[in-house]
DNA sequence: CTGTTAGCGCTTTCAG
DNA sequence: CTGAAAGCGCTAACAG
């Protein structure tokens, strides 16, 4: 800016007068500095006028990491935010432990005016600016919030799986921390339960929806005597290791193997054979969580928590179960329930 | 921070030292500080220390808007950026002529390390911070590029066309700035010639990507008296746009009209009937980006531009051509041809 | 109408 | 080892 005033010989407080349209300037002033301005191809630094401001007119994303599921609620929010006026910043912190208070510490405030969190475990309290949260954390929650029916949709995959003729059904759960994970485990529980199958705890397991270890801990439930004839996991990606690591034992799916993910994210339409999910409506639930924000920066009143509804989708990694596990398995089954304890 | 240095009685200095690892600070003093500002949860702000210090560890990807592309460009940046140390700062500075050097300008030097640039068409001279640039503008370039082999991709996909019988094919075109959607046209100039179909320049139009613009040109394509039998679109938000018009005519895809798109976008796959078109490697191009920013900054010598292979995808919006319109056509055809023209 | 001045939150000399 | 002071690029009062 500096080089601007000196070249059109003006004060720096000129030129910023003319950028932001302030009154008091000269007409032909104007016209002259920005001519300067074009020529110089000139635009503001934007920490530093934020840093000046307190304020800008710009909305924050703020994520652990750019992954498919994040990626498509950037691309709602994105599509929410056309013709607001606002500018869009993603961000992705790193995925280390409290990156949601960190990030929005370092942007809020100054560089954003609003955020929208996803997938926040660490964050409860008042906030520098407004935020509103997608899928956030388990317990007590006071953000704004948008989420997905993971129970019902949970419930529905289990069914469906169950519908098959699996008893053996396997849970690849998520980050304990989340809301939406628990929800996925008690609908899968759930579903157990109503058609009276005994949960057998060794088959229930925790990702953290790391996909390396969604990889580890199929290794383990294959490797059982008793494997599961089929496998629920809490999100698409780690459903989708789930069936490499199928392939790497030689099984087929869904002929040997019956795997069921939750998202629906581009990738699992394109797995091969195409992933059995239960859809989420992530470019909505990015939209709305856009909106949310835009309501609330301009004080608007409105429900602050908004569940959307979650869809089955049947492709191509579900069926029967093989025909020898399932009359291998039964025995098994019925000793302990003769015990009286399982049948719950 | 100036609270957390009131609160552990100490000045800004060092609270700043200690935020930094800077040496000289007493062992104790420094655990009072780290306690106090693990106890306020402070985290610096980002504009303020980015500003003073000229420098920062963050790298951004700068794109228009966020759409399926750059949606898809973001994750294969973000899985390359991962374990570099540096954080993600994605923006989209709004659709407005010269975002590019916006946007670089308001976050170069200070927030932003370095930058990726998808689709830039207003930006060559030597920038403030390192760039890369993914499918840049037509002509002279001297940014380090990714891009796609485009004129391959779109020979292969009006080979495919005329392959099926189709002979008037119209061509939806992108955004003349852009190098890739120049080359799109001349690969499919280039396919009509080498089997002696003479393009009609009514049937080559432009859309400049914009979704409503190409639901507007199929309109008048689709109202012609000799209307195509199939459509090329540069890229494929245009195609599915196409798709919808049909259908708004009554017209079956592909039965009555054949459609074919590019970059196999998650979308493209999901379409129903989805969506025949040109695959670009768009995760593997924004990684292949993000390393050769890196590469960049970390001073390693190498090769600065790298072009993609493309494959065609045939699914299910192409097939022959109804046997009316073929019969119908060809006559038309005949006679230009006979004047000695157009078979050139 | 224009320029001088102070200060946003932070880091970095440089005295004490 | 610690703190006072200057300054990053910008904007908002206020004098001139």
């Amino acid at each position: 800016m500096a080089d601007v005033a000196a070249r059109a010989g003006v004060s720096v407080a000129t030129v910023s007068k003319v950028v932001n349209g302030r009154y008091g300037v000269a007409k032909e002033t104007v016209e002259l500095v920005q001519g300067v301005i074009e020529e110089m191809g000139y635009a503001g630094n934007l920490s530093a006028s934020s840093l000046r401001m307190q304020q800008t007119n710009v909305l924050g994303i703020l994520v652990a990491s750019f992954e498919p599921f994040s990626a498509e609620l950037l691309k709602g929010a994105a599509a929410a935010a056309e013709g607001s006026g606002y500018e869009l910043l993603a961000h992705s912190g790193g995925d280390n432990h409290g990156w949601e208070r960190r990030s929005l510490a370092r942007l809020g405030g100054t560089l954003i005016a609003g955020a929208v969190l996803v997938t926040p475990t660490v964050l409860d309290a008042r906030t520098v600016v407004p935020v509103v949260a997608i899928d956030p954390h388990y317990g007590p929650n006071r953000l704004p919030t948008i989420d997905a029916d993971s129970f019902t949709g949970a419930e529905q995959a289990t069914e469906h799986l169950i519908s098959l003729g699996h008893r053996r059904i396997a849970f690849l759960g998520g980050r304990s921390e989340l809301d939406s994970a628990h929800l996925r485990e008690a609908g899968y529980r759930n579903a157990m339960a109503e058609a009276g199958i005994p949960v057998d705890q060794a088959l229930v397991r925790e990702t953290r929806y790391v996909p390396d270890r969604a990889a580890e801990v199929t290794r383990e439930l294959l490797m059982m005597k008793d494997r599961p004839t089929a496998i629920f996991a809490a999100n698409d990606i780690t459903a989708m290791r789930a069936m490499d690591v199928a392939h790497e034992f030689g099984l087929a799916v869904p002929e040997d193997l019956s795997i069921v993910g939750f998202d629906d994210v581009p990738e699992a339409s394109l797995a091969t054979p195409s992933l059995t999910t239960v859809r989420q409506p992530m470019q909505s639930m990015g939209a709305a969580a856009m909106t949310m924000l835009l309501d609330l920066i301009n004080g608007v009143e409105r429900e602050p928590h908004v569940r959307m509804a979650t869809e089955l989708v049947v492709r191509g990694t579900t069926t029967e179960p093989p025909v020898e596990l399932v009359t291998a398995v039964e025995p098994a089954l019925v000793v302990p329930a003769a015990r009286g304890a399982v049948d719950a």
